[in-house]
RNA sequence: GCGGGAGUAGCUCAGUUGGUAGAGCGUCAGCCUUCCAAGCUGAAUGUCGCCGGUUCGAACCCGGUCUCCCGCUCCA
């Protein structure tokens, strides 16, 4: 694992010495857990998002995209249940220094009365053979009776001064229960403090007047609250999807592992609206989509794996990740998750508002059912930033340094060198950086030894380089290098643009699934 | 928030009886080179994280402070 880490903290500078990630606000000592991309990072980051639009988007006809505003309405996260769900009540171990979540500690108490419940169950049963009856067993034996009751009323108690943010009794609880800290087992404990992982601000200029909002948490929201909006004016019948990219925002206590976990970060997600009743065999069909798309940029199956929810979200029926194996371990990439009409139907009781769709076949109204497909972007660039670096020992013994980037997303296409700085090379050179960079990116180099400008773009990720030498003068050739294999061809200038364009092209690579 | 580590050139770092800063790589200019980095010449770049104290004098000693990184709860 040290070996893992230290592979990840290469990474990371080679991000950053390569103009891809920066962290934020560099120059003012940098800013937890927030970074900028930089000239390669952006253009590797959107060649991600267009990749996704593409596939999601262009070639679904039933999928269509919006772009709704960061700030929202604040009834829509009472709606969404985010201002409840996204407090957590926390507590510290003065002795051990371990944080937990309160009302966790509290739960885990219960979950020990009950399974001594369980166990007398057990012990019952054993005994009366046949002849037991638990229904019966449970509603009468004083033992497990006065277990049941004290198991309810500390979860009824737990669950009030939540409701009313009564913290002090929640401490109160903890001391009263005896609870101590699983790993040192000491009952010194801190005052419960509620973290909000939503970030407040306000919309008015003046203090008085002003309105709390709050940045969103997730995207999905927008795309709810213009449910009808779209269906209506896109004359859109289920099933179909709204498909949206943008930045979501979360104040995490513990924002850590570089772009992996981030304050500000960006999602690209679809909610796929569907007849309720549908949404197993809906979420079967988006769990092989969404994973033969990572798998259409060639990076091997060995690296993702789906895990299924144990614990469900407040808003899910069924959730599943699509995770990857990151430096740092098998780690969330995508959730695909069943929401339900959840969503839907919160939305409409706080606003008052009908979002139901008339359904012609079924001749009735419902609310609709969502899947959603949900993918972090910054990271997608994480997983196929890391799984690209490749630090390589030549045959002759040299190393280089190559970020293996699949070509349809790397942020260079191509770069053109001239062999060397005279004898009219660099002009030739120049005129063909000119008829390709209105299809890909393209540069041009000239400084330095041609092998180590080779170096160069390995280190970048571009895929090609073309060399122009002295007999590209005579007869109109050039040779391509491929960056993996390293090796060289021969090829007219004539064929380079299709040549290119038959390996760079998203269209290629969407088929290969 | 708690614990641990660290802040000196773009990067990696050196710099103890405290005497106002260095190396390698990289970058830039030029030379030389007909295909896989580290040939030659020259150049630029640092208020040594910040503030204060001790001292004739602090990157170095003392006090404070900030920030980043790693671990603990959460998630895209």
């Amino acid at each position: 694992m040290a070996n893992d880490n230290d592979t990840f903290k290469k990474i990371i500078a080679h991000a950053k010495e390569y103009g891809f990630v920066f962290p934020s606000s560099e120059i003012y000592d940098g800013l937890s857990a927030v970074y900028d991309y930089g000239q390669n990072g952006v253009a590797l980051k959107n060649n991600i998002r267009e990749y996704w639009w593409k596939s999601m988007v262009q070639l679904h006809d039933n999928i269509v995209g919006i772009d709704a505003a960061i700030f929202m309405h604040p009834t829509t996260w009472k709606a969404s249940g985010h201002v409840d769900a996204f407090n957590d009540p926390l507590i510290d171990n003065k002795d051990s220094k371990k944080r937990y979540r309160a009302d966790v500690l509290v739960e885990d108490y219960v979950a020990k009365i009950e399974a001594k419940i369980e166990k007398e169950i057990t012990k019952a049963a054993k005994r009366f053979g046949d002849q037991f009856d638990q229904a019966q067993f449970v509603a009468t034996n004083p033992r497990v009776i006065a277990y049941q009751e004290k198991a309810d009323s500390i979860l009824k108690r737990l669950g009030q001064s939540l409701e009313k943010e009564d913290l002090d009794d929640v401490k109160a609880l903890i001391e009263e229960l005896e609870i101590a800290c699983p790993e040192s087992g000491s009952r010194n404990w801190t005052e419960v403090k509620q973290f909000n992982l939503m970030f407040g601000t306000k919309l008015g200029a003046s203090a008085a007047t002003a309105m709390d909002l709050y940045l969103r948490p997730e995207t999905a929201q927008g795309i709810f609250v213009n449910f009808l909006n779209v269906q209506k004016t896109g004359r859109m019948k289920l099933p179909f999807g709204i498909a949206q990219t943008g930045k979501a925002f979360r104040n995490e206590i513990i924002a850590r592992q570089f772009i992996f976990r981030m304050r500000e970060f960006e999602q690209m997600e679809m909610q796929f609206f569907i007849p309720p009743g549908s949404q197993k065999e809906w979420h079967q069909h988006w769990k092989k989509t969404r994973l033969n798309w990572h798998l259409s940029l060639g990076i091997p199956a060995e690296n993702y794996r789906f895990h299924d929810h144990e614990k469900l979200a407040h808003y899910a029926d069924a959730a599943c990740d699509i995770e990857f194996k990151f430096p740092f371990g098998f780690k969330e990439l995508e959730g695909i998750h069943s929401r339900t009409d959840f969503d839907l139907s919160n939305h409409e009781k706080y606003a008052g508002k009908k979002l139901k769709y008339f359904d012609p076949d079924r001749n009735e109204s419902y609310t609709p059912y969502v899947l959603e497909t949900s993918i972090g972007l910054d990271r997608m660039f994480l997983a196929v930033f890391s799984h690209a670096f490749t630090e390589e020992t030549l045959e002759d013994g040299n190393t280089r340094t190559v970020l293996k980037l699949p070509a349809v997303l790397a942020p260079t296409k191509v770069a053109v060198l001239p062999l060397v700085k005279k004898d009219g090379l660099p002009e030739q050179a120049r005129q063909l950086v000119d008829m390709l960079k209105w299809d890909m990116a393209t540069v041009y180099d000239e400084k330095d030894a041609v092998g180590r400008r080779y170096r160069r773009q390995d280190a970048l990720g571009t895929p090609f380089c073309i060399t122009v030498d002295h007999q590209s003068l005579e007869d109109q050739t050039v040779t391509l290098r491929d960056r993996d294999s390293m090796e060289q061809q021969r090829v007219s200038m004539a064929e380079i643009p299709a040549l290119l364009a038959a390996k760079v092209n998203p269209k290629q690579w969407l088929l290969k699934r």
